[in-house]
RNA sequence: GGGAGCUUAGCUCAGCUGGUUCAGAGCAUCUGCCUUACAAGCAGAGGGUCACUGGUUCGAACCCAGUAGCUCCCACCA
């Protein structure tokens, strides 16, 4: 049958993974074999595909696919994250689209709808990986808010609780107005913003007036006047002259007349606007402070949404950012508004609603993160002394730092779309901290035997998202449900995490910890991150920019096995990618690449080897043994590039080895004339040899080289790619002296220059003393480059073209269309050259410092490169006669 | 404000513990080719003061110091 000269994607994709799948290939039990583990980080159950997720899987892909064909027993767990911010935002935005507010909603039902949401959108991207190939063990994937990983996050609340590690308390929390829900420190994203700063009088009281003090009041600098409502205090420093007799004293705040009192701190900064701090504690965490300090009360002036409460006294109702334009407006007319001034601060926003976060007084779940180190100290020095591997290691350091300067965990959400938190309250408002409420009453009856069970209710609140993801690596293998069976004994710890940066402290980090405090052990061995994949103009993707391809368009129009070498090209560990379409094209060209090597393999006759020329026979013989150690050469350095988990150089070494040294030489060298048959042994080497590198090959390309690999047994191989056999390092090579194939190079470059067809011969002579080692390439070198004869060591011919070949000399005689004086420049500058390297060695090594000081192998390499640039020169100047 | 990292060809990046006259790869570019596997291709070619300045050394892209530019992380300055 005809083959298409195009590689068809579409036509074998589905097809392998529909196979893959039925055989269960992608599925593990555990065995006697090593185990090699990843774990997904787990996507947003109701997210997208995007280029990032195509990045991160098909690294996880390439590596769990390599282990598998190395006989390790490899199960890669997938799995999606509830995500309980992003989840509900996404659910309250789709009610609202059908007319229906959360807040007319009771849990339940807003929690029924979620779920039904869940349900029918969860899980798009898990069926988005498999176009991509991913090969995940699909009969394990896990959700976090399933019922099994629910009951080991209550363990682990419950067991953190009572160790003393997490706590209930009144703190200044960062508050989302929008989500109207507290976020952990990591969860602020600070952006630098132009800010007004806004300079406002307080009027003294007239009881401060009575007292003898000039002026009309105090001017404070503030970025957020719509504040002052809150504002019980007026701080200055305690050596500052201009005001440290006004301490003691009162003053009146605007628009609302409370009346607060002056007093000193040194933690003002005196040089800072007029050095006169209003002192907010409700607002803001350094006020707070202050307040805590000189037993001040804190006036919370806003409402969970953003609004100005109705305690403030004034702009009842009205949206933060509108009281803020208002009251400035309004400080103006009353004439208390002496200037505004642009400043640069940076503002906290919300990780996942954008909103400008405010600091908030309010009690929440805390983790208490310094003794959860104190007891657990692996968890930094692990990372330290590279127990467990960070690529690149420059993370080494973020994560170290953020260790050495942690904060409490603020774990509570006001979210219905999460873990509950496991507390339950009696109607007094004493809680107890349970797996669930039989065990909470229980824990009551101890103090109040009369308690009954309808009496309790459960906290409101759900937990952080990640107080769930932490545990992922040990809950997927249900550490927790039952810490000695089997599956954790096996694939715990595992080894291999792929994860971009941005997640370092969020997931990394605390899988880290929960690694060692619920399980004893370290989570993973090497961490891979990945960059963030941005367009070429090194712009982030973003569906706002509209400057992300969607990956499935891209699989339909290239192939997956093209998309998927377009992420890997330029892609070293760490560094952002910069995507371009180009790089996806030229996956597919090698695809194609790859197929038309194929057809070509495909259409040869075979004969017997008795019927094809022994000339050739043997040339055949050599190509093989050449192409045998291009082939090992390859492999080991693909090997050390996989250690070091280089994937981009390993899959450029794969690239030139089957494109440059199977197609454009083995190939060739192989390749019967036209019409002519090949020998059966012949083809059959060759034939095993395109299947070793379609072995190499399928961890980063998996769907063409399975294809290829079937065609190549005739549709029934003994085994398919996915579970064939690595190509192994090997040890020892056998050096082939393949210098005759320069000859080839040489007269390509001849005929290209000076416009000679391939179809004119030439004779080639050669003077050395090894006529044995260019023999055997004969056949080959005239079939490459269209050699009529060679002649060995016979005089120079009048008109002739000269090159080296090592230090061997290469004459081809070619009278007509030689210009003498050129060739006789090209040659003389090649001597220049030489004499030049010849007296930098010299200079070298009859240094005696160097000699001295120089290992004993860089003087010996020194003196053989000597050696070889004095015979060199020897021969170019008999060449030239002179 | 603190910390980390980066700067090598037009682009994206390799260059290990200093040691070939050391400057490399892919892509892009240029030249010539529809040669019966592949024009999504073949064969060639050009292209770089290794950011700058100084130092250490027999020897520096590599080590040290300083300068400039870029990136990222952390941080409560109103």
């Amino acid at each position: 049958m005809e083959l298409d000269k195009h590689y068809n994607p579409k036509a074998v994709e589905d097809k392998w993974y529909g196979y893959w799948m039925d055989k269960g290939y992608f599925d593990s039990k555990p065995d006697e074999r090593e185990p090699y583990t990843i774990v997904i980080p787990p996507p947003n159950v109701t997210g997208v595909l995007h280029m990032g997720h195509m990045l991160n899987n098909t690294i996880q892909d390439v590596l769990i696919r390599k282990a598998r064909m190395e006989g390790k027993n490899a199960c890669w767990v997938p799995g999606t994250d509830h995500a309980s911010i992003a989840t509900e935002a996404k659910v309250v935005k789709m009610l609202a689209d059908q007319g229906i507010m959360k807040k007319d909603l009771s849990r339940e039902t807003f929690l029924n709808h979620a779920w039904d949401w869940k349900n029918k959108y969860g899980g798009i991207i898990l069926e988005q990986l498999k176009k991509l190939g991913a090969s995940c063990d699909w009969k394990r994937t896990r959700f976090t808010m399933e019922d099994d990983l629910n009951a080991a996050v209550n363990d682990v609340f419950v067991q953190l609780f009572n160790d003393g590690l997490i706590y209930r308390g009144t703190k200044m929390v960062n508050w989302d107005p929008v989500g109207k829900t507290t976020l952990s420190d990591e969860e602020v994203i600070f952006k630098e913003n132009n800010s007004q700063l806004y300079f406002v009088t307080y009027p003294f009281t007239e009881e401060t007036l009575a007292s003898g003090v000039e002026g009309k009041g105090l001017t404070v600098a503030t970025t957020r006047p719509e504040t002052i409502m809150g504002d019980v205090a007026i701080c200055v420093h305690p050596e500052d002259e201009r005001y440290k007799h006004l301490v003691g004293k009162t003053i009146s705040v605007p628009v609302i007349g409370r009346v607060i009192p002056i007093i000193s701190d040194d933690y003002i900064d005196i040089e800072f606007g007029t050095g006169c701090l209003k002192v907010t504690p409700a607002h803001d965490e350094n006020d707070y402070r202050i307040g805590e300090k000189y037993h001040l009360e804190a006036i919370d002036v806003l409402t969970e949404d953003g609004k100005i409460h109705e305690r403030a006294g004034a702009y009842i109702g009205l949206d933060r950012f509108a009281c803020r334009k208002q009251i400035a407006k309004d400080l103006e007319e009353m004439g208390l508004l002496q200037k505004t001034e642009q400043i640069k601060n940076t503002v906290g926003h919300s990780e996942r609603t954008d909103a400008v976060i405010e600091k908030r007084i309010s009690t929440q779940w805390f983790v208490n993160m310094q003794t959860f180190l104190n007891r657990h100290p692996q968890v930094l020095s692990s990372v330290m002394n590279d127990e467990i591997k960070f690529y690149p290691p420059k993370f080494k350091n973020v994560y170290k730092h953020w260790m050495e300067n942690i904060k409490d965990w603020n774990i509570s959400r006001q979210l219905w779309w999460g873990h509950r938190i496991p507390a339950w309250y009696n109607p007094e408002g004493q809680f107890v901290v349970a797996e669930n409420v039989e065990k909470a009453l229980e824990q009551f009856k101890k103090d109040k035997p009369e308690t009954r069970i309808e009496d309790l209710h459960q906290d409101e609140d759900v937990l952080d998202t990640w107080f769930s993801s932490w545990l992922w690596p040990i809950s997927v293998f249900d550490g927790f449900k039952d810490p000695k069976n089997k599956d954790i004994q096996y694939y715990y710890p595992t080894n291999d995490l792929v994860t971009a940066p941005e997640i370092l402290f969020f997931w990394v980090a605390r899988m880290i910890m929960a690694g060692y405090a619920f399980n004893g052990k370290l989570p993973f061995r090497n961490v891979y991150f990945t960059g963030i994949v941005r367009d070429k103009l090194r712009r982030k993707m973003s569906k706002s920019l509209g400057n992300s391809p969607d990956p499935l368009d891209l699989i339909e129009k290239y192939g997956a096995d093209g998309v998927r070498m377009g992420m890997l090209l330029s892609s070293p560990a760490g560094n952002d990618i910069l995507f371009d379409e180009s790089q996806v094209e030229q996956g597919r060209n090698f695809c194609n690449k790859i197929w038309n090597a194929y057809r070509l393999v495909s259409g040869w006759q075979v004969v017997a080897d008795t019927e094809i020329d022994a000339k050739i026979l043997e040339g055949n013989q050599l190509s093989i043994q050449w192409f045998d150690m291009r082939f090992k050469k390859a492999v080991n350095a693909i090997h050390e590039d996989f250690t070091a988990y280089k994937l981009s150089e390993a899959l450029m070494g794969v690239y030139k080895l089957i494109w440059d040294d199977f197609c454009s030489w083995y190939l060739e060298m192989i390749k019967p004339e036209y019409g002519q048959p090949i020998a059966a042994q012949t083809l059959a080497t060759v034939q095993a040899d395109f299947d070793r590198l379609l072995a190499l090959l399928h961890p980063f390309m998996p769907f063409i080289s399975e294809e290829l690999h079937t065609a190549l047994h005739n549709g029934n191989p003994d085994k398919p790619m996915i579970v064939s056999e690595y190509p192994a390092f090997t040890q020892n090579i056998d050096e082939v002296w393949d210098g005759a194939l320069s000859i080839v190079t040489e007269l390509r470059t001849l005929r290209n220059s000076k416009g000679i067809s391939p179809k004119e011969a030439f004779e080639v002579l050669i003077k050395t003393e090894h006529s044995d080692r260019y023999k055997p390439w004969e056949p080959i070198v005239s079939k490459l480059a269209n050699i009529s004869q060679f002649k060995y060591n016979q005089e120079r011919p009048e008109k002739a073209i000269s090159a080296l070949i090592g230090t061997d000399e290469m004459y081809i005689p070619f009278a007509e269309k030689i210009d003498e004086t050129l060739e006789k420049k090209k040659l003389e500058e090649e001597l220049n050259y030489l004499r030049g390297f010849l007296k930098s060695v010299d200079s070298k090594l009859s240094n005696e410092k160097f000699v001295a000081n120089a290992k004993p192998d860089v003087i010996e390499k020194e003196r053989q490169k000597k050696a070889d640039a004095e015979e060199k020169i020897h021969k170019l100047i008999q060449t030239l006669g002179q």
